[in-house]
RNA sequence: CGCAGUGUAGCAUAAGGGUAAUGCGCUUGCCUCAUAAGCAAGAAAAUAUGGGUUCGAGUCCCAUCGCUGCGACCA
């Protein structure tokens, strides 16, 4: 095993944008960055998630008008709904970055600066019709018969003819293409990567970073008649999260730590961002480069693309609210396949919860303890791994189960780590019938009572343990009825480097535990009448 | 339109060219420790369609159809 303590991993997930409440698919990437940083931090390593808000541009402008309120206050209105759904989803960001953040402005502009030095930015002319609400330029040829955006068809683009300051991305288009190539995990997966390397190929032009006209955003420090683009702020904000509380807004400050951030956590619709602009703009302040950007897919309801205009949107809040964010979490992180686009279907949903934590797993520990309460007075055997056959087959599974399953989670294969452990757990559950305690308690057979029980009730642990950076809740609870005092969302006690090391394998519960009464851990669902 | 990817039972996924697998759901049987949970057996797909290569193709090739992504600033 790896010296897990020395190391220290850094991931972001988008700073979302405040236009509106945050929907699924925000819920999902930062659910998906949650689990990764709980499993790292579970092995001890020191881990710092990044999440927050992009708050600035034309549009909140715009929207914050429409509503007659000052954009901060609009902004912070939405910054409290995604707060108040990463609680309630058990979400432990380290940082939360806001672009409104007093101390980005400074980061902003010293980064903006040394991009400057560096004769990268100039003023150049800009026309063309212009979509507000996707905040870009559009070819006349994209634009529809009426002059509205094909995506906001709503809304006519606007014609612009203005000075704009323009990045020289084109000047980088060797040293990409070069990174691409010497770090070929740079962009995952590979389908996204193909993309990129697709794009690039076509020959990168420079892109404006400044708008004029545009309130809400930062002034461009030699021109403050223009305000610098939202993406070129927004980017940032990974850098300014990386401040200590206290510390000056410098740029040494806020990367003296955590720098290079080691993942970047994306939806695969904010890739080129993420895996053209923003390393280009870092090559050009000669900073390092992050490791690694994954974008992952959207997520479907009923096979369907969701969408306000089809009215068949998933409401994070809500699903929430009606099962918890144990199922939300495993549903996601369980059935949907990293990287691929993944489709909620609430019958299926239902039907998995059931099938994996209601019965495979909480029934599971609940006929185990039963069978203890019953057979062994509620005492737990006193045996060891070691007393247990090598030929059990609970311990065959058990032996490099945690293995494996920290291999899926440092693969960012969720679905895989869950299906390791499911295979234990169904196991289990044959195991017991194969051994059938009650008959071999009838007979007299106490110790082979106990041999069957210690096995049933270890892998349970086991795969408690496993699973409690996807279902903390659940794991905490049944942690709790065998014997310990330990909650998976308490930081301070679960996530250190020994524990892990003997959590993670088979055999590790104890004998003089005192048990708590049985109950579920888990509550069948319903399906919701029609 | 161009480029790329994809198409396997009701659903979700697996199968280095050689008898199509697993989970969920469904049917039946068994068990009784348990949350109407568990275990077992079973039904169900000629692997989108049509060709081709091969002794043999879900797996390679071509075409057609369907879906998805990308095609310059989509927060």
């Amino acid at each position: 095993m790896k010296d897990y303590p020395s190391q220290k991993f850094a991931l972001t997930t988008p700073l979302y944008y405040v236009n509106a409440i945050p929907h699924i698919g925000s819920a999902y990437t930062t659910m998906v960055a949650d689990v990764l940083a709980r499993f790292k931090r579970l092995q001890g390593q020191e881990v710092l998630l990044i999440t927050g808000t992009d708050e600035h541009g034309l549009k909140i402008q715009r929207t914050a008008a429409a509503k007659g309120r000052e954009p901060q206050s609009h902004c912070d209105e939405i910054v409290a709904s995604f707060q108040a759904l990463w609680d309630k989803l058990e979400i432990q960001y380290d940082r939360f970055s806001r672009t409104t953040a007093k101390p980005h402005e400074a980061i902003v502009k010293e980064f903006f600066a040394r991009v400057w030095e560096k004769g990268d930015i100039y003023l150049d002319r800009q026309q063309g019709w212009y979509c507000v609400a996707c905040e870009e330029f559009k070819e006349k040829r994209e634009l529809l018969e009426d002059g509205s955006c094909p995506i906001h068809t709503n809304l006519k683009a606007e014609w612009k003819d203005e000075d704009n300051y323009f990045f020289r991305l084109s000047k980088y288009q060797q040293q990409l293409e070069t990174l691409y190539e010497e770090r070929p995990d740079f962009i995952q997966p590979e389908s996204r990567r193909n993309e990129v390397l697709n794009f690039v190929k076509q020959g990168l032009q420079d892109f404006s970073i400044s708008r004029v006209n545009v309130e809400w955003g930062f002034p461009v420090p030699p021109d403050p008649k223009h305000t610098i683009y939202v993406w070129f702020d927004a980017l940032l904000g990974y850098v300014t999260a990386l401040l200590e509380e206290s510390a000056e807004p410098t740029l040494d400050n806020a990367l003296g730590k955590w720098w290079p951030i080691n993942l970047h956590l994306i939806g695969k619709d904010i890739l080129r961002f993420h895996a053209v602009y923003w390393p280009a703009m870092l090559l050009s302040a000669e900073l390092p480069l992050p490791e690694k950007v994954f974008g992952h897919g959207f997520l479907t309801k009923d096979g369907q693309k969701m969408g306000k205009s089809l009215g068949n949107t998933l409401d994070p809040f809500d699903l929430v609210e009606r099962y918890g964010a144990d199922a939300v979490r495993y549903y996601f992180l369980k059935e949907t396949e990293f990287g691929r686009d993944g489709d909620f279907n609430e019958t299926r949903f239902i039907n998995i919860l059931n099938a994996d934590l209601a019965n495979d797993l909480g029934n599971l520990l609940n006929r185990s303890l039963g069978m203890l309460k019953k057979y062994c007075q509620g005492n737990l055997p006193q045996l060891t791994a070691e007393d247990i056959p090598s030929a059990n087959p609970l311990k065959k599974i058990g032996e490099k189960l945690g293995d494996r399953v920290a291999a899926a989670y440092e693969n960012l294969q969720f679905h895989l780590a869950c299906e390791e452990i499911l295979k234990l757990l169904r196991a289990n559950n044959k195991f017991i019938d194969d051994s059938a305690p009650w008959k071999a308690f009838k007979q007299g057979q106490q110790q082979e009572v106990e041999l069957v029980l210690y096995s049933a009730l270890e892998s349970v642990r086991l795969s408690a343990y496993l699973l409690a950076p996807i279902i903390p809740n659940l794991s905490s609870d049944i942690y709790g009825q065998l014997g310990f005092d330990l909650d998976f969302n308490n930081q301070n006690t679960v996530n250190k480097f020994n524990l892990y090391k003997q959590h993670s394998q088979w055999g590790a519960i104890p004998a003089n535990q005192n048990l708590t009464k049985a109950k579920p851990v888990f509550a069948r669902l319903e399906l919701p009448a029609e």
